[in-house]
DNA sequence: CACGAGACCTGTTCGC
DNA sequence: TGCGAACAGGTCTCGT
C-alpha cells in the first residue's frame, strides 16, 4: 500500500509521537519471514536495550536509528510493501489480527508491525547502506534536478511506467504516483525513456515532485480496508478511475496492464512517444 | 539490457 | 445467495 508519501506520513506521525527516546524491552516475532536479517535469536539479543532515536526515510524504507547501550547503535529498517503498517499502541491491548512483529517499549507501549499480506520485511543492521545501496535518487532532495532525470532517462531504453516503478532508477514512486505523474506530464506509460525531449523530461520532473508533495500534504492516500487517515485518494486524476472522465479533456480513462500492474491513463492527453 | 511470468500472501470486490 | 476469478499501494528471481 505505501509509497513515498504514505511512508513519509507514517514517519512524521511517529516522530511526533512518544516513540523517540523509548527503550526496547521485549520482542515478539509472530511471522518469522517478516525478519529479513539477522536471525530471530540475534535480532532479539541485539535490539533489547536499544532506544529509538532518529526516524528517517529512504525511498519506501523507514530508517530507525537506535541508540545502543554500547555507542554505535544499530539501524532498524522497515519496508511495508503492499499492506504493512506501524502502530504505536498500549502494550496490554489484545493482539489484533496480522501483527507480525511487536516491540515492547518502556512506558507501557508497544510498536507493532501489522501486515496482512506478509510481504513486508524488517532488517536490523549496523550499516543501513548494506540494504539501501541499490536505491536510485531521492526525488524530493535538492540533488534531483531536471538534468539528472533527463540523463537517467537517456541512459535507458525502457517504457516509462515500469522504469518509474524501478526503485534503482528512482526511489519512492509506486503504482499510484507513477500513474498520476505520467498523466500530469502528458506522457504515455509505454513511451520509451530515451525518446523524451529535455522539456518533456523537465515536465516529468516537475510532475513527479508535484504529485509526491501533494500526497504528503494530504497525508497520503487511503484505499481499501486499510485506512491511514490520508485523503489523497480524493484527488486522483487517473489512478483507479477507469472509464471516468479525464480531469483535463473529459475522455474516459483507460486501464491496461503493464509489467503486471494496472496502469491508468488518458488516451487523448497522454500520447505515445516512440 | 529489457521485458514478461511466476512467486510470495491475504482480503475484498466483481461477475455470472 | 454462492463461488471462483480478478484485483490490490511491492519486489524478487528466472527465462527469453
Amino acid at each position: 500500500m505505501p509509497e513515498l508519501p504514505e511512508v513519509e506520513t507514517i514517519r512524521n506521525n511517529l516522530r511526533s509521537s512518544s516513540l523517540v527516546g523509548k527503550t526496547i524491552l521485549g520482542v515478539d516475532l509472530l511471522w518469522a519471514r517478516t525478519l529479513a536479517e539477522p536471525s530471530p535469536q540475534e535480532f532479539t539479543s541485539r535490539i533489547l536495550g536499544q532506544a529509538f532515536e532518529e526516524i528517517g526515510r529512504r525511498g519506501k524504507f523507514l530508517v530507525f536509528h537506535l541508540a545502543g547501550r554500547v555507542p554505535p547503535g544499530d539501524f532498524l529498517l522497515i519496508h511495508l510493501r503492499m499492506s504493512g503498517d506501524l502502530l504505536l499502541e498500549p502494550a496490554g491491548d489484545p493482539l489484533p489480527p496480522h501483527h507480525r512483529l511487536v516491540l515492547y517499549l518502556e512506558g507501557g507501549l508497544r510498536l507493532a508491525f501489522n501486515d496482512a499480506r506478509k510481504f513486508g520485511r524488517v532488517w536490523l543492521v549496523s550499516d543501513p547502506q548494506s540494504v539501501l545501496k541499490d536505491l536510485g535518487p531521492e526525488p524530493l532532495e535538492p540533488g534531483f534536478t531536471p538534468q539528472v532525470l533527463y540523463n537517467l532517462l537517456q541512459a535507458h531504453r525502457r517504457q516509462l511506467k515500469p522504469l518509474l516503478l524501478d526503485q534503482a532508477f528512482l526511489a519512492g514512486l509506486g503504482n499510484i504516483y507513477a500513474d498520476e505523474a505520467l498523466h500530469l506530464a502528458h506522457l504515455h506509460p509505454l513511451s520509451l525513456s530515451h525518446c523524451l525531449t529535455y522539456p518533456q523530461a523537465e515536465r516529468l520532473w516537475w510532475s513527479i515532485r508535484y504529485v509526491l508533495q501533494e500526497g504528503i500534504r494530504r497525508n497520503g492516500a487511503s484505499i481499501d480496508w486499510v485506512y491511514r487517515g490520508g485523503d489523497f485518494q480524493n484527488f486522483f486524476r487517473v489512478y483507479q478511475r477507469t472509464g471516468q472522465p479525464c480531469p483535463e479533456c473529459g475522455a474516459p480513462v483507460v486501464r491496461l496492464v503493464v509489467g503486471q500492474r494496472g496502469t491508468h491513463y488518458c488516451p487523448v492527453c497522454q500520447i505515445l512517444e516512440s
